[in-house]
DNA sequence: CGATTACCTACTAAATTGGTCAACTATAAG
DNA sequence: CTTATAGTTGACCAATTTAGTAGGTAATCG
């Protein structure tokens, strides 16, 4: 398990995605500008979730990223899994040198922190980190209760509807 | 919070360190040649770690480092901490052109799982690390008599927290 | 003294991160 | 059909970090 800024840039992007992409797919360059992140990074990032079958991609115009299913069953050790391709664990696993048996034991004490992190990582999804964060919208909103709310809302033209949707 | 192979050298290193600095200190010579990291990288490593308190050091022939105080009182996140001289957090957290509450919101859950992990490291001793290893040497010993295996998890996923019951 | 070992500085090679650019392909809208 | 949109791929690059080298100084012990 590494933890870089690699894999939180591939959550916040999954985290926009997951608050964004309701109604019509994501474009990258959404998120980009909304994130920012570079396009182009964006483009590795979800090449490889998008092989990780995490999000789905539609072509053309309007087209863009999708989660590949709910936010609820994407977890946030799969997304820094997908991102972080070379995840060879301790280098002495491969390895057949390890002179000692107590080498082995170090090493695999480490993994075995690194397991409980990925564990801990694999227990958490989307949907529940969206919770918090509307949880913590909420309390932000209390906070500056005096102050205007800005609540921002998003005004979307489908057929001959108005859709506003709060976020 | 950062998960490199840095701060598992230091973490290897220093549970090194815990097993062998009972009698006499421990030279950086001896770590190298058991743990197979280069003698310059540790000395780099120790360096660091001598700065954070986490190491006292004797110079002279038969000199070499020790803890700086019981494997109790030291934990893994320290070491990791150590080593890890540039932790800026988010690179949000000081810029002040966060546009969006949103950006802040998504930076801010990603800390928030980040300080979870250190947290949970933070709770983790090396003296801990230790037992642990003599629990599972004790286990292979016995799964290689009579075939029983289990492993006790020491760590329960409860919400989104941690429980560390027993290691 | 001489051997040992910490300590320090500078340097280098390799890997990773983060980003740019250009060409290409599939698709949907008009 | 044409065209704009948007994904896909691959080559390339600069900055940073990781890992390791080389060479020296300072302290300490026998």
């Amino acid at each position: 398990m590494r933890l870089t800024t690699k894999g939180r840039y591939a959550v916040t992007a999954m985290l926009d995605l997951a608050l964004h992409s309701s109604e019509r797919p994501v474009s990258l360059a959404d998120i980009s500008q909304r994130q920012d992140i570079s396009l182009s990074y964006l483009e590795q990032l979800f090449s490889k979730l998008r092989r990780c079958n995490l999000v789905s991609s539609v072509r053309g115009p309007g087209g863009g990223y999708r989660l590949s299913r709910g936010g609820g069953d994407i977890f946030v050790a799969q997304i820094i899994d997908a991102v972080n391709d070379t995840f060879d664990a301790t280098g002495c696993g491969g390895k057949a040198d390890c002179q000692q048996g107590e080498v082995c034991l170090t090493h695999y004490l480490w993994c075995d922190l690194s397991d409980q992190i990925h564990g801990f990582l694999s227990a958490i999804s989307l949907s529940q980190l969206l919770e918090k964060r509307e949880v913590l919208t909420i309390a932000a909103r209390q906070d500056a209760r005096s102050d205007a709310g800005q609540r921002v809302p998003a005004i979307e033209i489908k057929g001959d509807t108005l859709l506003v949707t709060e976020i």
